[in-house]
DNA sequence: TACTTTTGACTGAACAGTTAGTCAATGACT
DNA sequence: AGTCATTGACTAACTGTTCAGTCAAAAGTA
């Protein structure tokens, strides 16, 4: 009886350290990178000694790579059970964006380290891990590409190759975010959700139906 | 009179040593990011000793912004020239997008560097390469947002802040560079000005006015 | 319960590899 | 001869990783 309550204390506990290492370790690469952060570093946010790192991660490539594959995960997840509970395309890509800038709001240092290493996480390896996360990365490109997909063949969106559709959206919702972080803003990235949106399906032209101003050619081609 | 034609020589020489160093350093940040190349590799791949590297630049990260630099300057020096010579507003959007996309054919390298690296590069710092690049980058910027101010002010534009509509534009962009990066795409990607163009300002939404094929809400809200 | 033994997370210091930067020597050109 | 670009071995510092030793908690024993 006892014996297991005190194991799974030693267990919790050590789980609950090993979060604690993970959450100093987010807030070092946010701030620093990758290669910039350094092991010391991390154990001294943590209140660990560097060996107590090794214990958690077998390497600091690890450590990393941990550190990221659960919100992605998690993200990717969510993201797809949103759209496909959704059944209008215009609610799919409505609550794609809210789900990504909520998430934004949520963990921006998350988002931080994401923006920054991209290109690495990417890049070819032989990595498990790191094969994982791409993999999870072009697991919500192709659910981009389906959402599309489905919304030319319903005549809703422009006839063009879906990934063209998708990069744009990815595009647009990249680049507010690299705008709220390079800017600090900390105004929640969630209320611009409609203006993305509309953004993506309608252009940045002004489509109200008024009398045209002064010295104004007709735009339209 | 030879005297200084000897002078000369060694000083264009000497100046081309710096060029091949230079173009040395974009092919193997390109390769491997900023932190992970080695001086040693450059030189390597340069074809000259390590210690030369020192005569023509005071460090590696001298040697690196330098080379961001140049291309920099000029590239928002040639966005510069091509949107205040259009008259329009969609032609200055569309030379501002082929002007880019066709610097990006030209030299994917730097690009694959830039997007890399580019949050280290607008970090705060007290360098002064690094302060002045971060303030070009800024200019590009600004010069974006009085495009769409005067958009705007001419009700060709929604009515939004200039710069979400600068962000919208650039979003885009950096998308497809993105990934025309990512997959090694080896066609040109000024071939996607035109989508480019109609995506910001048109959107994705299909405007062709055709019959509602079957099964189709109307869409516009 | 009182004791001994075992476990294993954790420490801290040492280790090993890497790499940016230096400089005395070399050699080529004027 | 004198100047200057170039070399490449060297240094100094940094940093990821290891590991023998510590100690509190858990398990075993009587």
């Amino acid at each position: 009886m006892q014996g297991e309550e005190n194991l799974s204390r030693r267990l919790r506990e050590k789980i609950a350290h090993r979060q604690e290492i993970l959450e100093a370790a987010k807030r070092v690469f946010a701030r620093k990178g990758f290669h910039a952060a350094t092991v010391d570093e991390i154990a001294q946010e943590a209140d660990f000694s560097k060996g107590a790192m090794y214990v958690h991660f077998a390497n600091k490539e690890d450590l990393f790579l941990s550190l990221i594959q659960e919100k992605t995960e998690e993200l990717g997840e969510r993201l797809e059970e949103v759209v496909h509970s959704a059944d209008d395309l215009e609610n799919k890509v409505r609550k794609f964006v809210k789900t990504y800038l909520d998430a934004f709001d949520e963990d921006k240092e998350f988002f931080q380290i994401i923006a920054a290493e991209h290109p690495r996480l990417t890049a070819q390896t032989q990595d498990r891990l790191q094969l994982r996360l791409r993999e999870r990365y072009l697991e919500t490109l192709r659910l981009v590409d389906e959402m599309m997909q489905e919304g030319i063949h319903q005549g809703r969106l422009r006839q063009t190759e879906p990934r063209f559709l998708g990069i744009t959206l990815l595009g647009i919702i990249h680049s507010f975010t690299a705008q709220w972080l390079l800017l600090g803003r900390k105004d929640p990235l969630s209320r611009m959700e409609s203006l993305i949106v509309e953004l993506f399906f309608g252009g940045a032209r002004d489509n109200r139906k008024v009398g045209s101003r002064k010295g104004e050619k007709d735009v339209s081609p």
